[in-house]
DNA sequence: GAAATTTGACCAAG
DNA sequence: CTTGGTCAAATTTC
């Protein structure tokens, strides 16, 4: 019964490991005088690392829990951050070298690590709050055990073109179908202007922004009528 | 006609 | 053997 939990447990440890050594560079570089851009990514990185602890704390649960995101282990408010994606989603890898160098034997290989994982609810979806400022393209969709809703799979339009190896998975949550949870794997490397830097950006960016999610509305909300909530991107034509 | 989604099948890991 | 992830062909939409 607890066989998975001894993976899981093996999982969980690493991601709080992998957070403290992230904090420990983080106390290096305030000793130092760093920049503050590689101190937020750091700081973004713990955090995400702690969330992932945490919901694996939260889904090993046996049985007991009668509510998921009640109050998960003793650890003090930690910001579960059940929506809103402040900073920016965008996980690039550190200066160190990434030992994800995956062989070119097998066929199929890989169980890599998670980039990030957030949740958006329909409203965020419906406002626009959520936008990665990449295309992506669906490429499967698989019934999980255990969830109600199938999962979809998704990876960058510009994997070919420019070697963006960048994929995604949103699923919609068991008892809230309002909550999509979406789950990055692997790294951006797409540069066609798309960057997620919206803020002081060009007005013309804006414009396209408007229409674009306009038009995704109304789509949207007709897929999650016929099947399960997709997405729908990249208007390149 | 091109690009993207859909759906089923195949493959690999636990 | 089961579950999860990706591919590939068929289909759809603009």
């Amino acid at each position: 019964m607890e066989h998975r939990g001894n993976r899981e447990q093996g999982t969980l440890i690493s991601e709080l490991i992998q957070g403290m050594e992230l904090a420990k560079q983080l106390r290096v570089h305030l000793d130092t005088a760093s920049s503050a851009e590689s101190m937020d990514l750091l700081v973004q990185k713990i955090l995400s690392s702690y969330e992932k602890a945490l919901l694996i704390l939260q889904f090993s649960r046996p049985m007991s829990m009668g509510q998921p995101q009640q109050n998960v282990g003793a650890t003090s408010g930690v910001p579960e951050s059940p929506l809103s994606i402040n900073g920016s989603p965008r996980s690039d890898d550190l200066d160190k070298d990434n030992q994800d160098t995956r062989d070119v034997s097998k066929k199929r290989k890989m169980l890599p690590r998670w980039t990030d994982h957030v949740r958006v609810t329909s409203e965020n979806l419906l406002e626009g709050t959520h936008d990665d400022g990449y295309s992506w393209r669906k490429y499967g969709q698989k019934d999980i055990l255990g969830a109600k809703y199938p999962r979809s799979y998704y990876r960058c339009t510009y994997r070919h073109t420019q070697d963006c190896w960048a994929t995604k998975q949103v699923q919609k949550s068991d008892e809230d179908p309002t909550i999509f949870e979406i789950t990055y794997r692997g790294t951006h490397t797409c540069v066609h202007g798309n960057q997620p830097v919206p803020p002081p950006a060009s007005p013309e960016k804006q414009e396209y922004k408007l229409t674009n999610l306009n038009t995704n509305n109304n789509q949207q909300l007709q897929s999650q009528a016929g099947t399960l909530g997709g997405r729908r991107e990249a208007s390149q034509r």
